[in-house]
DNA sequence: TCCAGGTCTTGCATCGATGCAAATGATCAC
DNA sequence: GTGATCATTTGCATCGATGCAAGACCTGGA
């Protein structure tokens, strides 16, 4: 059984093959009774659309892509789903992509690589250097998610770092810790973020500078978290109060290094996160977080994504061979997408210590 | 800065857009004169290639799609990133698509939905029932992953579920656990699959009746094993011995629930869960689980794939309307894949209770 | 009766690449 | 010198759909 073309169901239907073409794609002036007649051929047969004839010819494939670093990290794993789905609405299909961290791949992927493939580019980018996105220029739709976008050349969609981590730390404060070790700095423009979040609580609650402490590590995985919290409580001094933990990951990490060395979660050591990964509301202790509204930035993403997918295809119109206005399209800073801050046992205290 | 197309870097090099073609594509018989000419406009041009328009042409995409029902469920993400990395080496791209559970999406994939744009499919089914995928005698190439397929049509790569969850009880028998709990029974053939290897484990261990116990559920999430676990706790009767979860979400929801009563594990109960995903290293206490390779599993069902998508180029031109022979190609039925048991603390006992 | 203005339908060119087979040119054996 | 062989390069048709614009047909008003 070959493929079934719009030319054999017009054979079939006895009509154009342009007819059937304007019968698929909902066109208006088409009479009740072919589009009837087509529209028995087309399910008598079984005709299925060629996605990449169509895409060919008219230049949208209704298809985006996803990068995003590690697919099997919770966080973007549900942040993918969140996409998958706002996109399902929109009629959309994605493609995702896993950069494995690899700034290669990422680069790649900014040069182009999946153009006219996607019609559009969401990028979760963790290791690009900021130079490069600054000076690639691409001129294709793209939307970064998660990171500020350095020199905002691109709309970007996420909830504000620096706020995210204030936010979290205040709470903590709030609880009555005053020794909070910040865990997660590393390389990435949101760890200097979430670091400065950290560093304004700190400073806006006038914690002595001696009970700061923040502590590198490489990635924000669990395995990362557990060990330098490992390392931490090695160490012959006494227990801070608190860990803020740039992400969830870390936080699981963490949680499960004191526990193993029988550190009270949170009598002893008050723990919070952020990322509100499904994970968190099963810890030992159940972790406090700071949900972002994966749905709302998914929604955004898409909306800003279509928006310069549209104004694409007006712009090359109008200027054959300009230079790249995508940017200029949608010049607009973004508002922060909003988060939650959710408050579990991991951070519970009865009566602050102090 | 419009589209760079061959023709462009055609004209560019002096050559026909043929010989770009074949540089492009490898093609041997190319002079090294030629070749480095052509490839100084690609370079210089910044050439970069059409996948529609080869694809439309040439009939493969390089795209193969993966379908799986939650990718936010940690296990689909792992097996979903095994795939991609796997995909990556061989020069393949994956487009991911979330069924959500929804048998009508695991229908339309199978009836071909992205035939044409993907090469091939790989379907995690999870809700499909039985007859339709053998009713439905899809014409693309296609491997199913984990289930068994009914009826054995397609290639299924997997681990054996029978015997995984008897490897599980085996182990709780060893530890000297007497009433053990299976917890995940469901609609699925993979929860039937499971339940059987409970069964087989403790028959053969001459467990008396009275002692079986399996608890249905809807989903294999961790609200779905707490609330199980919840109940079975709320019930007057003794505590059982241990707890067989058929997936690692479930057991997660079960030591949640098991902490937040006081139950102490593996002390009071044993715990053992299947797919060792990430998160179970890190559970309170860490979970004993049964690893599938996700790496064996991917490369296999590529190569599965990828032999049926290379046969099927053959018959199709042996047999321009032929009957889908798809099926017959790999008729061999595939072994299981390997998995490990992965001891950890939620099921070892220093000396067994009785 | 004729034309304007509308609906409905169609043919042809085209998107950017590759399959096919033939043309060209070089090399070699006889 | 001549035909055969092989490497190299090319032109043309084609994959399956849509953009474009014109053609066919119908209606109602002058």
């Amino acid at each position: 059984m070959a493929r079934v073309r719009m030319r054999d169901v017009a054979e079939h239907a006895g009509v154009s093959v342009r007819t059937v073409s304007n019968v698929v794609s909902g066109y208006e002036h088409v009479s009740p009774d072919t589009r009837a007649k087509v529209q028995r051929s087309l399910d008598e047969l079984g005709y299925r659309m060629d996605y990449l004839a169509r895409g060919l010819r008219s230049g949208r494939t209704g298809f985006i892509a996803l990068a995003v670093p590690f697919l099997a990290e919770p966080y973007f794993a549900e942040l993918a789903q969140a996409v998958i789905r706002a996109a399902g609405r929109r009629g959309i299909t994605v493609l995702v992509e896993s950069t494995a961290g690899d700034s290669g791949v990422e680069r790649q992927i900014i040069e182009g690589g999946l153009t006219n493939v996607a019609d559009g580019v969401l990028l979760s980018a963790l290791t690009l250097p900021a130079g490069d996105v600054a000076a690639k220029k691409p001129d294709f739709p793209l939307v970064m998610l998660g990171e500020h976008s350095v020199g905002d050349q691109f709309p970007r969609v996420g909830i504000d770092n620096v706020a995210a981590a204030r936010t979290a730390v205040e709470h903590l404060l709030e609880q009555g810790c005053r020794w909070i070790v910040a865990l997660g700095r590393n390389g990435s423009e949101n760890g200097r973020q979430r670091t400065e979040g950290y560093e304004q609580a700190m400073s806006a609650a006038r914690v002595r500078r001696v009970n700061w402490l923040v502590v590198p590590v490489e990635d924000w995985t669990r395995d990362q978290g557990y060990a330098a919290v490992r390392e931490l409580l090695e160490g012959d001094g006494p227990l801070p109060d608190a860990i803020f933990a740039f992400n969830d990951a870390l936080a699981v990490g963490a949680l499960r290094a004191l526990d193993a060395s029988g550190v009270r979660v949170p009598e002893d050591v008050a723990v919070v996160g952020i990322d509100a990964i499904q994970e968190s509301a099963y810890t030992h202790p159940p972790l406090t977080s700071i949900a972002p509204d994966l749905d709302a930035i998914a929604e955004r993403a898409l909306a800003l994504l279509e928006e310069q997918i549209q104004s694409r295809g007006a712009s090359e119109e109008a200027a054959p061979d300009g230079e790249a206005q995508v940017g200029a399209v949608v010049a607009a800073p973004q508002e922060p997408t909003p988060y939650r801050l959710v408050v579990r046992e991991s951070s519970r205290r009865e009566a602050p210590r102090e």
